[in-house]
DNA sequence: AAGTGAAGCAACCGCGGCGTT
DNA sequence: CAACGCCGCGGTTGCTTCACT
């Protein structure tokens, strides 16, 4: 599989890789490391970027890279992991070992988001998709459940975004702002249980305690904090997160067996 | 058996963040 | 503090394979 193979003017190749070069990349990396990138496919002694490089060996070559289809198990944690986290999947990919990023994105782009629309579950919000959500955005007054309702208002009126002409623009505020603001909205829900509030503010308590913080965990300060949490943060938060219940809006079911979340998709997995 | 569309996968592109100068 | 360059990320494209008609 892969693409046809082509050189830029510059001598550069593009395009798939062969089991040469691909030798080549992990003999060089397993004796010296990944290191600087520019540099490395010169020394290495590839035609190629040191960008193309890098994806080849994080996405293919890396040691404990995990091929081969997604368990159901696997399927349900990135559906649930999208639904609070949005397309952030390098912080997915984090709580996965053995995916990429580029292999959970292209799974959720090519598999899951059309299961969840099969199934009439809106992919960015992970509610149910109800006639006048699709239909009728400007519309929409409840509290930005829907993507719609969270694109309007902080993008100014609802047609100058869309009298771009541009697809792509769209989706980047779609996926950009609403998943993210919807990830933001899911994570006050939860934040407002005592037990996760309490849970983590003493941690924070304890590991930040230098710091003047004194701010409450659903202010609007925390919702920017929550956009730039590294990965131990989230780690953590997928730590509590996973260990609670949730009776909140009918998404979550109230238990499951598996390790990575709650969120209830029997039904679509069996699709 | 041939045609066609959907699904899956690999890789490129462009942008933003961040470090360095 | 602005300019620049590199890296990482997310979106998108292009190719192959598979399933169906």
């Amino acid at each position: 599989m892969g693409r046809a193979t082509w050189f830029e003017a510059d001598g550069t190749k593009r395009g798939g890789w062969t089991e040469e070069e691909d030798q080549k990349l992990v003999t060089y990396i397993n004796k010296y490391g990944t290191g600087d990138w520019r540099f490395l496919p010169h020394k290495a002694g590839l035609q190629r970027c040191g960008k193309s490089c890098r994806l080849r060996w994080l996405n293919y070559l890396r040691p404990g890279v995990k091929k081969g289809k997604f368990s159901p198990q696997e399927e349900e944690a990135i559906i649930n992991f999208q639904s609070i986290l949005g397309n952030r999947w390098a912080v997915i990919a984090q709580q996965m070992p053995g995916r990429s990023d580029n292999d959970i994105k292209n799974h959720w782009n090519s598999c899951l988001k059309k299961r969840l629309e099969r199934s009439r579950i809106n992919p960015m919000s992970h509610q149910p998709i109800s006639n006048l959500a699709v239909y009728t955005p400007s519309l929409n007054t409840d509290c930005g459940n829907s993507s719609y309702s969270t694109v309007s208002p902080s993008m100014g009126s609802p047609s100058s975004s869309s009298s771009c002409g541009s697809a792509s623009l769209l989706n980047k505020i779609a996926t950009g702002i609403s998943s993210r603001q919807q990830g933001v909205d899911r994570i006050k829900n939860i934040m407002s249980d005592s037990r996760f509030t309490s849970n983590i503010s003493q941690e924070e308590e304890s590991d930040e305690s230098k710091k003047d913080h004194g701010k409450d965990l659903a202010s609007d300060d925390q919702e920017d904090d929550f956009l730039m949490w590294d990965e131990e943060k989230v780690r953590r938060f997928m730590k509590e997160f996973c260990q609670m219940d949730f009776e909140t809006n009918g998404v979550y079911s109230s238990s499951s067996s598996s390790p990575y979340g709650v969120y209830d998709e029997t039904n679509l997995l069996d699709d």
